[in-house]
Order: C-alpha cells, then sequence, then structure tokens
DNA sequence: AGGTATAGTTTCGACTCGCTACTATTCCAG
DNA sequence: CTGGAATAGTAGCGAGTCGAAACTATACCT
C-alpha cells in the first residue's frame, strides 16, 4: 500500500503535470457542479485553500480549466474542464492502475475497492474529514414527483436545487452517506 | 486508492521525520542483513542514491539508525535500525491504515491484501523495477542437510551464505519469486 | 593490470507546499 | 437593515524535499 502510494506521486510528473495538478484536474472532472470550486478541491485532497488555487491557477494558464464566474456566489468560481483536458486525462499516469486493477479477476477487483473504500471511511472518520460521495448515494437527495417535463427529477435540499442529469454520478462535497442513521 | 496514497504522505510529519525518513525506518526494520544498505533502500523506494543517502543521513544523526561497515564490501555500510528506531515505529503514522485494515473481516483483509500486491506486481512489472520480498519464498533460498549444529539451515545462492534465521521472513533486494518457471 | 561497474556522498537548483495576511462577498442575529 | 463573523479566493514568503550531476573509493572481470 505504502509503495503503490508512492509509486503515484513519483510517476505523475507526465504532460508538464505534476501530482497536484492531476489529482486536480481528475477531481474536476469528477465533481459534480456545485463542488467544482477551489475550495471543495482543498477539502477533497486535504491541502489548503492557498495551496489549491496555485494548483488550479497553473491548470487555468494551462488551458486545461475554465474560470466562470458561479452562478449564485459572487465570491466563487466554477472550473469546468475543457476538451484538452479531457484529452490530457487519457494519459494519466493514474491509467496505469486502473489497468492494473482492470486485469484482476472481477470479483476480486470489486473486492479490493470494497477494502479501499472501508480503509479510506476509517482514516478520514478519525481526521474528521468528511467524505465525498456522489449524490445517489446521498441523503440531501430527493426525487421530486414532477419536475415539469415529465421525466423523473431530483432534488438536493442543501442546494435546494434540482439536479441536472450529469451531476447524479458525480462526487460532491455536501455528501452525506443515506444508509447511516 | 489515491486519496489514500495522498493521506499516508500528508500526515506523515510526526515525531520530527518525514514521509521519506518514515519510509526508511519502516524498510530498515523489514530488511535482512543483506540488505540493510543506501542502494537496496534507493531501489526499494524508488528514488535515487543520492536521495536516499539524505534520508539515511538524517535517521543516523538522529540516532534512529547505526552504521557499520559492511563485513565483505567495504565500499559498502550496514544501517541497523536502533532500539529508538522500534520505540518510535510504535507511533507510525501508517499504524493508522494497518488499524484500518486489521477491523475488516479477516478474510476481506487478506483479499485485500492479495489484491494491493497483485497491483504492485503488475506496476512494478511495467517499470522493469524488481519487487523485493521475503527469503522462504525466494528462488535463491535452498535447504541445507547438515548445518553442522544439527538444525535445519538455508542457504542463499546469490549471497553464497548461510541465513540466519532473523533473516528469513525479511525482505531481500535479491529476491525472486520462487514460483515463477 | 587495466577498464568498467558499483557503493556512497556532496552540492546545487528547481519546485512544492503550508502558513500568514489580505480583500471581497455572504450570512446571521438583533 | 446593519454590523460582525464566516467564507471564497489570492498573493507572497520561506522551509524543505528531491533529482541530477560530479566525484571518490572499492570491487569485479577479462
Amino acid at each position: 500500500m505504502e509503495q503503490l502510494g508512492h509509486c503515484a506521486c513519483s510517476e505523475a510528473f507526465r504532460e508538464g503535470l505534476n501530482p497536484a495538478q492531476w489529482a486536480a484536474l481528475r477531481y474536476f472532472e469528477r465533481a459534480n457542479r456545485f463542488s467544482r470550486t477551489v475550495s471543495a478541491f482543498a477539502r477533497y485532497h486535504g491541502t489548503t485553500r492557498g495551496t489549491a488555487s496555485q494548483t488550479v491557477r497553473a491548470l487555468v494558464q494551462k488551458g486545461y480549466l475554465r474560470r466562470r464566474p458561479a452562478r449564485r456566489d459572487q465570491r466563487s468560481f466554477s472550473l469546468e474542464p475543457t476538451d484538452a483536458a479531457r484529452r490530457v486525462l487519457a494519459a494519466d499516469p493514474f491509467g496505469e492502475f486502473v489497468s492494473a486493477a482492470g486485469a484482476l479477476p472481477r470479483e476480486q477487483c470489486a473486492e479490493l475497492a470494497r477494502g479501499l473504500r472501508a480503509m479510506l471511511d476509517r482514516v478520514q472518520e478519525r481526521r474528521q474529514q468528511r467524505p465525498f460521495g456522489v449524490c445517489t448515494a446521498c441523503e440531501h437527495l430527493r426525487p421530486v414527483a414532477d419536475p415539469g417535463d415529465g421525466c423523473a427529477g431530483y432534488h438536493c435540499r442543501v442546494q435546494d436545487e434540482l439536479l441536472e442529469a450529469g451531476d447524479l454520478d458525480r462526487i460532491c462535497v455536501d455528501f452525506r452517506c443515506r444508509r447511516e442513521h
């Protein structure tokens, strides 16, 4: 586990990006629209807003993130991955690990994922860091009977907004596991 | 997996040691007597000998490693963990991960270990880094019929020496998996 | 005996990251 | 609606880490 973690850092300098920048790129690709901010990434990555701001600035300058004023909070900016970002993510050094895991037998791979998840939850709990998770497993999600155009819709009680389809299976800074009681 | 790796680094500054120094301390505690050298640690940790040398020097100055001339190679030194090292390893930040894994159901924990091992092997193979492993699973190990005093003994064909009991279950830089053919 | 490989060290410079201080905006209580 | 506290984001500094390159000394090989 230690060696894998170290491998991941040390080989993560491809394409002119450093490990923190790769982590940020992966994060913004997976984050829903409420979570594509500097602060949310800082929480996710366990670093300070200052450091996260540097990382994001570098990615904006390189053309991998686009900075747009946030809709509701005028202090904040939404950071959107560009097409160039999606292209470069194809060469993500972490792909090596993904394919290494994917080469395992199906059930073993699933078991590995469960084990890692359990470890991460435990560690984050001890450090009082809230885990990130996808909306579909979040207790703040509520089905909406009639969203207007007939298709099924969902609503987030924290943001008090209707969710767009693309946000449902993305990770969120406000995630709270539903099965917890 | 990425988050776990990052957690491990960021929280590894306790006791006045940095992440690389913790890794070195763990390594020298687990390495057999042929592998307690700067170069072997550099190979294990995927870094340069120069960097490894810095790390080791710091640990010697802090009194966690003792430097003794190697028995057979006059260029080399054997680095032995001190009692202070074993004491401080009790506060190893990685203990958090070990206990998190240990809290899993027994079979799930074993499955997790197998999965991580498989991933590491695959990644190291692609990078042409030879894995480290324990003598008892190494193809260079040969049982010796009569080591002299009646008890069973083992011999390493690379080092051409009899192994001491303490070395058998420690990791070695010359490891080669026996089941491989 | 000579050349090559290896063990280890030192120095230097690039780079990363966290800390602190700061501005602007939002939230909340009275 | 107003004043204070909290939060989003940025800028700059400084400590510290790491890798590359150059170097010495010893071992190995032919």
